[in-house]
DNA sequence: CTGAAAGCGCTTACAG
DNA sequence: CTGAAAGCGCTTACAG
């Protein structure tokens, strides 16, 4: 078309690609423009081979007159890359693990890889076919954040494309497991409340299922007996991670006659349930009754009392999940650590007072 | 079935499923089971003209059978359906979109599509770009979760494919816009906080960039003008929708001399940073101030106080992007409605108390 | 180093 | 109603 006069306004439309005609550019456009053959595109695409450096300019400079990008989809079918990574989160609307995904994201994004997000909800079975969707897209590896799918789905499916995954430790070829120390984790709060002079610390745990649960109570325990004091299981109680769970069982708590003057809860939701059971009560956190959480999500620092809590960082997590992805996938040894779990001392600990 | 050695030795040593023999399924050997040619077989399975009882049949028992699922990348390559819906999201991290997000999933997968999400960082350019990377991904329509992509964009765009954008109100063909009634909210938020008897009502705007936050301070002054309350500039400061900018925003009002006894944030996350505020100038929720935020986080039933504020359904948001882009997509008229802001009182207003 | 060709798994005109 | 064929956009052996 002849250029149209527009009134005065200049808009251009993003789609004022360098006049061609169809809509979407390919690979063979580009190929047509350089004068080359489409293989030696993509092998230029792909670092597949060396190429004289001047058909690789050529490439180069048809590839930035046309505006071409790669598809995905073309590429995922014909067995290149996909440049897309299955992530298996629970719940897309996870507090803690949206930060994670955030931290997956950029270091996946910079390197052209997108991310598929899909939703296990904690469901053996929905996760397994949420491993069996992302093979069916063609994705070049996956990343498994906890969730209850069997180690042994995870190793087979290892055998396909990289795997990395959260909150497990098991070891396989081209799978990956990455997880913090939650032990040390629960034996820092808890160690935290003792000494402030705390003796009567109540626990309320995760999901027994699940070993970040196991590990956080066994660092509890731990704590408690390097400080001699006994384990009393009437001061713990269980949840399941979330805040209603925690709201339970301070309600629990209270109503069992047993008393206490803390309560490490394993994650910051409950601690959050935690905090409003025993606002319910009448109790003032941390006059009444201290507390210690466990995630250091953003809520901690903006509730009130700001919360104890111990410092795991969801965002590294997820950092160095996708770059031990890429690593895998470029078959390199991924090295990255995760680092340790850190107290952070709010307002809703406090020392023991005699009363 | 004979183990069929095919000459082209496509090496695939790991083979799991116990019913049938090649690692992936494929609708040629659906095909081939059921004695039909694969172009009926596809016709079938998208319900694209009418076929023998009989043949369909076959079909369905080989489908079964064989455990075939269709692969959406070869879909959408092909032209077909690639089931995957876009996802413009402005960080996967979101509080309030993370539920959003679920309620679209609630939505979607059911009728077998996946979403893709893309982090649009309110940053136009990377929206854009979004959009670009979507369409090359093939998806069968893209929903915008706000953000500051322009209009013009978003209607191009939806020349080629569905959209469904949300916190917005543009009209245009196969695009819906869905958006909360803002102005109510603010209003309702205001007047709640009038007939507990307060005058001097500040209120901590969002990023004034966006309808929302311009909307939400109209509801304020209209709620204002209506009760006769003039209204005063140096109670309303700028925020930006974090929790930071809403304990920097308390503590300009608070340095600024002008005294108040209400804040009306909008949003619930300012909200949030505004009660740490006070609470760090040692001024007690409701008691000093009475705070009222906008948005009803699962957060603002677990802070303390818990969180009167103006409940609108981000879930319900959700749901309804997915339905009706549903309807976009087999081309129904989308009929649903968002349900109006509600007021929900809780803990953190209270009536003026002469002092 | 670099084409030509076959193929990834599916869909859609095109002819029966 | 239902095949055969071409093609979506790319990659990868296979031969020069």
């Amino acid at each position: 078309m002849a250029s149209t006069l527009s009134k005065t306004s200049r808009s251009s439309t993003l789609k004022n690609r360098n006049t061609n005609p169809g809509e979407v550019v390919t690979l063979d456009m580009v190929a047509r423009l350089a004068g080359v053959s489409p293989s030696t595109v993509s092998r230029i695409l792909n670092g597949t081979a060396v190429v004289h450096a001047e058909k690789t300019k050529a490439v180069n400079d048809a590839i930035v007159k046309l505006g071409f990008t790669p598809n995905p989809m073309a590429r995922g079918l014909a067995g290149g890359r996909s440049l897309s990574i299955g992530v298996i989160t629970q719940a897309i609307d996870s507090p803690y693990y949206g930060i994670t995904m955030r931290g997956i994201e950029d270091e996946l994004n910079p390197s052209g890889y997108s991310s598929l997000y899909v939703s296990g909800h904690w469901n053996t079975k929905t996760e397994s076919s949420c491993v069996d969707m992302l093979l069916s897209r063609r994705v070049d590896g996956i990343i498994v954040l906890t969730g209850r799918i069997p180690d042994t789905v995870l190793k087979s499916c290892a055998k396909k494309i990289p795997v990395v995954v959260t909150g497990r430790s098991l070891k396989a070829s081209r799978l990956l497991s990455l997880t913090f120390d939650s032990i040390e984790g629960g034996r820092l709060a808890t160690q935290h409340l003792i000494e402030l002079g705390h003796r009567d610390i109540a626990c309320i745990t995760g999901n027994m299922k699940h070993p970040d649960a196991i590990d956080r109570l066994q660092g509890y325990q731990q704590a408690l007996a390097s400080a001699c004091i006994s384990n009393d299981p009437a001061l713990v109680v269980t949840g399941d991670f979330t805040e209603e769970s925690g709201l339970k069982a301070v309600k629990k708590l209270l109503s069992s006659g047993r008393t206490f003057t803390a309560i490490f809860a394993s994650n910051d939701q409950m601690a959050l349930g935690a905090a409003l059971g025993l606002h319910q009560h009448g109790l003032k956190v941390p006059k009444d009754v201290s507390l210690v959480g466990f995630d250091d999500l953003p809520a901690a620092t903006y509730t009130l009392p700001p919360l104890t809590t111990i410092h795991v960082s969801a965002y590294e997590l997820g950092r160095l999940a996708g770059s031990s992805m890429l690593d895998l996938i470029d078959n390199r040894v991924p090295v990255g650590e995760l680092p340790s779990p850190k107290l952070i001392p709010r307002e809703s600990s406090a020392f023991l007072k005699s009363r």
